[in-house]
RNA sequence: GGUCCGGUGGCAGAGUGGUGAUGUAGCGGACUGCAAAUCCGUGAAUGUGGGUUCGAUUCCCGCCCGGACCUCCA
C-alpha cells in the first residue's frame, strides 16, 4: 500500500506520515466544551478526523483514536451559576447531544472519550513537574506557565515574544510576569467547582487539560493531534509549550492536523450575525450522510462555505450514487481496484478528488458494468458513506399506507391513458405527500421523498 | 498594525511548468404520453500588471479583492 501524506502544521509542509510506532498510531482531537449544542462547524473537525481515522485504520493494524470532552470551563460555570445546579448537571445534556449529532453523521466514536474533570491528578502533576522545572510560577493562588523560560515558544504557530506582547489586547493581570504568560491552574471560591491542589482550591486553566489527557492515553509524544486552525493559538502553542517543558525530550504531536473554519452562506459564523448552525437543527432538515458529504466537498485546509445551495447539491451527488448502486442489487462484495480513491485521500486527504472518484466509479456502474457498483461501495465506505440501503435512502420516511390510494389510482389511469388524472396525481403526491413518482416501462413505477 | 491563507467556468470545487478534473446549473438530442432517471453531444473559467521560461493557471514581485489568526472559539 502507498504511504499517506498529511500536511503538517508544524513544518508548513507535506510528508510522508511515518508513525512512531506502526503497530499503534496514536491521534488526539481536541473535542467539544460541553455547554450547548454542537454547531456545523464542529462537525467539520469530527468528520474529517473521521476519515482520516478510517484511512489509518486501513493502513495500520491499531489505531487509538482519543477525543476529549471539556467538562469544566467558565462558559459551563457561569451556565451553572445562572441555573443554580452542578456542572455536571450542565455538561450531561450536552455531552449527549453530542454522541448523538456525531452518530447522525456517521462519525466512527473515539476509542478513548477521557473527561478533564477526571484527570486532575494527570493536571496537578505536569504542573508540579513544570513549576520544578523553573517553567511556571506561582501568583496570587494562580499557577502561571512562563513563556519566557521557553526558547521554543511561538515558534509551532509563528509568532514572536515581541509580536504576542505587541498584539495583547487585554489588559495584562498584574500577577503575570509577562504578558503573554498564560494560567495553568486558578483559584475557585467556594461557590465555584474546584479541585483541591499544591495550590489551593482551584481549578485548571483550559490548554492543560489537553496536555494532561493525552499525556495519560498516549503518552508523552504522539502521532498525529487534530483541531479547528483557530487552536492553532493559543491553545495548541500552548499545549506544546506546557508537555515538552514537562517532558523535556518528548515532541508531543508529531503531525499536526489543522481544518480551515467553515462559513455559512458566505459569512463568518458568529451570534452578533445571528447564523450560529446549529448541527441538530440541519439534521432536522436534511439527512445525516448528505450533511457529512456537504463537509467532505471541499479539500479540508480550504475554507467551506456551508450553503443551503451547497447541501441541496450533496443530496443530488448522493442520489446518483445511491441510483448506481441500487442499479446493481446482487453485486457480491469482492477485489476491486480502488486506485483512485486511494490516491486521492493518501495525498492529503483530498476528499474532493475521491469524490471525483466515486463518480467515475457510478459511471462505470451506469454503464452496466457490475464491478463500477462494487468499487463504488468500497470507496464509499472508505469515507464513511453509504451507511443505509438505496431503498433507505431513497425512501425513507415516505408514509406508503398513506398514499397506496393515490399510487394504485394513478396506476389505473395510466392504464386508461387518463394522463390529465395521472399528472394531477403526481401533482397531489408531490405537493401534499412530498413524494416524487418516476414512470418505467410497462406502467411501473418507483417513489422517492423529494 | 503584525502574521498567514486564498482569488479557477453561472455556482460549487480539484489539479497541473506544456491540449484546465468532478459535480451542479444551461443548451441540443435519444428515451418517455409528459416528466424523472439514464445515455449521447455541446457552450462556459485560471483577479490584475510585470518578471523568469521555448512555454505559466502553476514559480517570483507589485497591485486589487476576500478570508483567518493575533481575545473564548472547531
Amino acid at each position: 500500500m502507498s504511504t499517506l501524506t498529511l500536511y503538517n502544521t508544524r513544518t508548513r509542509a507535506k510528508a510522508p506520515f511515518m508513525p512512531i510506532d506502526p503497530e499503534n498510531v496514536r491521534a488526539y482531537l481536541c473535542g467539544p466544551t460541553v455547554y450547548d449544542r454542537a454547531h456545523i462547524g464542529n462537525a467539520r473537525n469530527v468528520v474529517i478526523f473521521d476519515v482520516l481515522i478510517r484511512l489509518l485504520r486501513r493502513l495500520y493494524p491499531k489505531v487509538t483514536y482519543v477525543r476529549n470532552i471539556t467538562d469544566v470551563d467558565d462558559k459551563i460555570n457561569i451556565r451553572a451559576q445562572e441555573r443554580g445546579v452542578s456542572i455536571e448537571e450542565v455538561t450531561a445534556g450536552p455531552i449527549r447531544w453530542y454522541h448523538e449529532d456525531m452518530a447522525a453523521l456517521y462519525t466512527l466514536p473515539p476509542d478513548i472519550e477521557p473527561r478533564a474533570t477526571a484527570h486532575m491528578a494527570e493536571i496537578i502533576a505536569i504542573i508540579e513537574k513544570l513549576i520544578r522545572n523553573g517553567h511556571a510560577y506561582e501568583a496570587q493562588g494562580h499557577v502561571l506557565f512562563s513563556v519566557a523560560s521557553d526558547p521554543d515558544y511561538g515558534k509551532f504557530s509563528g509568532r514572536t515574544p515581541d509580536e504576542l506582547i505587541a498584539g495583547a489586547r487585554v489588559d495584562v493581570a498584574d500577577y503575570k510576569r509577562d504578558a503573554g504568560d498564560f494560567v495553568l491552574w486558578k483559584p475557585s471560591t467556594p461557590d465555584l467547582p474546584g479541585w483541591e491542589s499544591p495550590w489551593g482550591y482551584g481549578r485548571p486553566g483550559w490548554h492543560i487539560e489537553c496536555s494532561a489527557m493525552s499525556w495519560r492515553h498516549l503518552g508523552e509524544s504522539f502521532d498525529i493531534h487534530g483541531g479547528g486552525d483557530d487552536l492553532i493559538f493559543p491553545h495548541h502553542e500552548n499545549e506544546i509549550a506546557q508537555s515538552c517543558c514537562a517532558f523535556p525530550g518528548s515532541h508531543y504531536a508529531n503531525v499536526w492536523v489543522h481544518n480551515r473554519m467553515l462559513l455559512v452562506n458566505g459569512e463568518k459564523m458568529s451570534k452578533s450575525l445571528g447564523n450560529f448552525l446549529v448541527l441538530h437543527e440541519v439534521l432536522e432538515k436534511a439527512p445525516g450522510e448528505a450533511v457529512r458529504f456537504m463537509l467532505m466537498r471541499a479539500h479540508y485546509r480550504q475554507t467551506l462555505d456551508f450553503s443551503d445551495a451547497g447541501l441541496a447539491e450533496a443530496r443530488k451527488e448522493l442520489d446518483r450514487f445511491y441510483r448506481a448502486i441500487q442499479l446493481h442489487p446482487n453485486a457480491r462484495e469482492r477485489e476491486v481496484p480502488l486506485h483512485l480513491i486511494w490516491d486521492a485521500l493518501l495525498d492529503d486527504l483530498n476528499t474532493p478528488a475521491a469524490i471525483a472518484a466515486l463518480h467515475k466509479y457510478a459511471d462505470l456502474a451506469f454503464a452496466g458494468n457490475e464491478v463500477g457498483a462494487v468499487a463504488l461501495k468500497a470507496a464509499g465506505k472508505l469515507l464513511g458513506l453509504f451507511n443505509v440501503s438505496p431503498e433507505e435512502w431513497f425512501r425513507g420516511g415516505i408514509d406508503e399506507a398513506a398514499i397506496e390510494g393515490l399510487v394504485a389510482q394513478r396506476v389505473l389511469a395510466r392504464i386508461a391513458k387518463d394522463f390529465a388524472e395521472s399528472d394531477r396525481i403526481r401533482d397531489v403526491l408531490l405537493k401534499d405527500h412530498g413524494v416524487i413518482i418516476e414512470d418505467g416501462p410497462k406502467n411501473s413505477y418507483t417513489i422517492r421523498k423529494a
